[in-house]
DNA sequence: GACTGAACTATACC
DNA sequence: ACGGGTATAGTTCAGTC
């Protein structure tokens, strides 16, 4: 039966049927069922051919293809045709032969096949084919298309696929055409998450289960104690029984997007390998297969049929820049992003909970899946903008890196140039690539310290990609040696030229540039939120697109390009300085994209004409932007040598904001004493303009200090743990905790974990640092010295040397702090 | 055992 | 393995006397 729905695909599929392959896609329809459609896959890749070939040898050259055919356990696969094309490859137009083929996953042994001379390259057999089908068919996610085709139902095709699919309505796909309008649509959200007694996946049963969506939809299921008032807590008789009820409610709710924090790497997982150990089927699937996992990098949990989105895996990979929380575990994320915090919950084991304490456990639960509902509520418009724009699932958007985002969307958006998608690199290739020498980076001048007034900001906007695209700079136009009408751009040891022709990755870049420009444009008249989502994709894009052309696995590297962006960033960033110079101005600092100058008694109106008249003359599409005034900066002195230090500076505003830079106020390693104390010296001096203040205050801490009045609490010191422990070559202080708290009491310590930790005394002279850490709860007294050597001091030291004052003398007793005092 | 520079390590800036 | 280079600074390590 013929049937046309309007449709809206979320998640994509591919399952072969007789050998071939097939995509299928569930989606919403306009009124709201969940409906599947299938689709068939023309499979194909590109042999490029050398130019010159006569027809007749091109013809020969397709009669010997097309008796291409292979076995393969399973299945045989074989060319079925060949069409000659005229295409483009990096920029240079090429004969090529389109291969059609009858199962894609054989693409890469067919090329095997096909070292003939006449073949110079063979292309687009690596693709992942969802990303070949979306290009191919142009049916992107998070968009409304018109599907017209057959309505499966019990039918006998595809092995009565419709039957076994629990979703409204399935179709096989004749025709889909983008629709008209494109009504605005919200995912149905189901959020998860799980409760045990040990972390590692499987160990022990799942004590508890909450689930939260929309209208309030709230669940805790738990079979441990029956003991509750809850109205929302539903007791079992055993962890099977659990699970098969969140089975159920899942299946009920049908959600379009389950979600957890972390899920990819705790709760799905253990919620199958607790399955498995019931020897129950955690059939979430929308054709009730079990969730897949696989093992990249990182465990990724895949369901058929809905969208599983860990939250934490999109804040790592693409949110997390915009963040300023220390960690992103839930806690630090929530209370930075909904003001709200995780419930009070002291774990403890299972067997230790107290009849009356379940009740609490319940209620932390369902917080947490309360809290990452909120999250995804909060981050959506993000992730389903930067899905339409990269033209990817959602469920690969919300995991990929940044190289992998800007890979896809030049792969989406390569049809117009005609261009042949390049391979991706192989691990020789990356090799090679990885061993070569690093090149020259980014200016940063070397500040004079000091207390400056009436500062002003300048900064170039999305500065690297608009060199790129004046520029031209890719791996398209590179090339090694002089061509005529070519830029030369001057690298340390070598001289790179790029074609005045523009590239495709130049092209697209400007594009979206000015995109992001129309969108910000768009945002000021109307605070749509998802005008402001596209507004952060597009700038996402431009700013990753420079490193992503010195990426070692990108299929478009050119390290030359690089290297001539960051090399022409510079030559502009340092006339822009001369400039700004000229026109009687102190320039203070500046670093990469930014210029701060002394205002000098200039008028508001003198500084945005100076602005004006430099961005007259930079080049095509470079720009540099106003970024804000500042009554009072301070900039200090390294710790060793007398010069100024750069990429650490505190600003205040005319409204009292601070803005502080590389301070140890910001670095999470310090303890919590020296960063709010040197937050507030830098506050009051940067208010008041002078240091009177501040050096009370300090002189304060250290007598608290010394009278050991500091709660042990404020210097608790942090770490983090960049690989397994094993691999330490140095023993530090936390690498030894770590260890401690591995061996002693058997908390696992993956790469990750932020290692706490504090200096306590020592009966040993001259003891080192790491024989003194303890953990937080181990007893002990705190050093004293240690504090204030290590961390108060150092803390405030510089800043106060700005002033000519001497820390050494704010401290009682210097005899123990420097013996050259005597 | 004291001292010193190099190596290792973590974190921040843009 | 999953953007790039630039920079500060602490602690340990290894060599010297």
């Amino acid at each position: 039966m013929e049937k046309t729905i309007n449709f809206i695909p979320l998640d994509y599929d591919s399952f072969d049927f007789q050998d071939k392959n097939y995509i299928k896609i569930v989606g919403r329809t306009e009124d709201g069922k969940k409906a599947c459609i299938i689709d068939d896959f023309p499979a194909y890749f590109w042999v490029i051919l050398q130019k010159g070939l006569k027809d007749k040898q091109i013809k020969k050259l397709q009669n010997k293809i097309e008796t291409i055919s292979i076995k393969k356990a399973k299945r045989t696969s074989k060319v079925i045709k060949t069409e000659l094309h005229q295409k483009n490859f990096l920029g240079k137009s090429v004969p090529a032969l389109k291969l059609f083929i009858t199962n894609y996953k054989d693409a890469p042994k067919i090329t095997e096949l096909l070292d003939f001379k006449e073949i110079d390259h063979r292309r687009e057999f690596d693709l992942n084919i969802i990303t070949k089908y979306i290009i191919e068919k142009k049916f992107k996610p998070m968009n409304w298309y018109k599907i017209q085709g057959e309505l499966l139902n019990n039918s006998e095709d595809f092995g009565n696929l419709d039957a076994s699919l629990d979703v409204d309505i399935c179709i096989k796909a004749n025709e889909i055409t983008r629709s008209e309008s494109q009504p605005d649509f919200k995912p149905k959200i189901l959020c998860y998450d799980i409760e045990t007694d040990n972390v590692e996946i499987g160990s022990e049963p799942i004590l508890m289960i909450s689930l939260y969506g929309e209208n309030n939809f709230r669940k805790v299921l738990t079979w441990k104690s029956k003991d509750t008032t809850l109205s929302y807590v539903e007791t079992f008789e055993d962890e099977e029984d659990m699970l098969e009820a969140f089975v159920k409610y899942v299946k009920e709710y049908s959600p379009d997007i389950l979600s957890g924090y972390f899920s990819d790497g705790f709760d799905l997982p253990y919620l199958k390998a607790r399955a498995d150990k019931n020897k129950f089927k955690l059939n979430l699937g929308i054709d009730n297969s079990q969730p897949v996992f696989s093992r990249g990098r990182i465990l990724t949990g895949k369901i058929k049929g809905i969208i599983h989105l860990d939250i934490f895996r999109f804040i790592r990979s693409i949110y997390s820049q915009y963040l300023q929380s220390e960690t992103l575990s839930l806690n630090d994320v929530s209370s930075e992003l909904l003001n709200e915090k995780k419930a009070e919950w002291e774990h403890k084991h299972s067997s230790k909970i107290k009849p009356n304490e379940w009740e609490n456990y319940f209620k932390y639960n369902l917080q947490d899946s309360i809290l990452t509902y909120k999250l995804a509520e909060k981050l959506l418009p993000d992730i389903i903008e930067f899905t339409k724009i990269i033209q990817e699932p959602l469920f690969n958007v919300s995991r990929d890196a940044m190289s992998a985002q800007v890979e896809n969307y030049i792969m989406h958006n390569l049809e117009k140039y005609n261009e042949i998608i390049e391979k991706r690199p192989h691990a020789h290739q990356i090799g090679a690539r990885r061993a070569e020498e690093r090149y020259e980076g980014a200016f940063v001048l070397q500040p004079i310290p000091g207390l400056y007034e009436d500062i002003v900001f300048f900064d170039f906007t999305s500065m690297y990609g608009s060199v790129i695209v004046t520029y031209n700079l890719s791996k398209s136009t590179y090339s090694h040696k002089r061509k005529p009408d070519s830029l030369k751009v001057e690298l340390e040891n070598q001289k790179a030229y790029f074609s005045k022709k523009q590239g495709f990755f130049p092209q697209m870049l400007n594009e979206i540039i000015k995109k992001r420009k129309q969108c910000k444009k768009e945002y000021a008249l109307d605070k749509n939120p998802f005008t402001k989502a596209k507004s952060n994709s597009y700038k996402l894009l431009a700013n990753a697109a420079y490193g992503y052309q010195g990426f070692f696995g990108a299929r478009y590297y050119q390290l030359e390009a690089a290297a001539a962006t960051a090399a022409l960033a510079k030559e502009k960033i340092k006339e822009t300085i001369e400039k700004i110079k000229s026109k009687g101005h102190e320039v203070v600092y500046s670093d990469t994209d930014s210029i701060a100058f002394l205002q000098n008694k200039k008028s508001n109106k003198e500084i945005q004409e100076l602005l004006e008249e430099i961005n007259s003359k930079l080049p095509g599409i470079m720009e540099l932007d106003f970024e804000g005034f500042f009554k009072r900066g301070i900039w200090v002195t390294k710790r060793t040598g007398e010069f100024g230090a750069k990429k650490k500076y505190a600003l205040i505003d005319k409204n009292n904001n601070l803005k502080i830079r590389g301070f140890e106020t910001v670095r999470r390693d310090w303890c919590t004493l020296a960063r709010e104390t040197q937050n507030k010296i830098l506050k009051t001096i940067l208010e008041d303009g002078n240091e009177k203040k501040a050096v009370e205050h300090v002189k304060e801490v250290i007598k608290k200090l010394k009278e050991r009045k500091i709660p042990l609490q404020k210097l608790i010191i942090k770490t983090q743990l960049k690989k397994p422990i094993e691999e330490y070559k140095a023993q530090g202080p936390h690498v030894i905790i770590a260890k401690r708290m591995q061996e002693e009491q058997k908390i696992k310590v993956p790469i990750g974990t932020l290692i706490k930790y504090y200096i306590s005394e020592s009966t040993k002279k001259r003891a080192l640092i790491r024989e003194r850490a303890k953990l937080p709860d181990e007893k002990g007294e705190y050093d004293i010295e240690y504090y204030l050597n290590n961390q108060l001091l150092p803390a405030v030291e510089n800043i106060l040397e700005v002033f000519k004052i001497n820390t050494k003398e704010l401290v009682d007793g210097k005899k123990q702090t420097n013996l050259m005092d005597f």
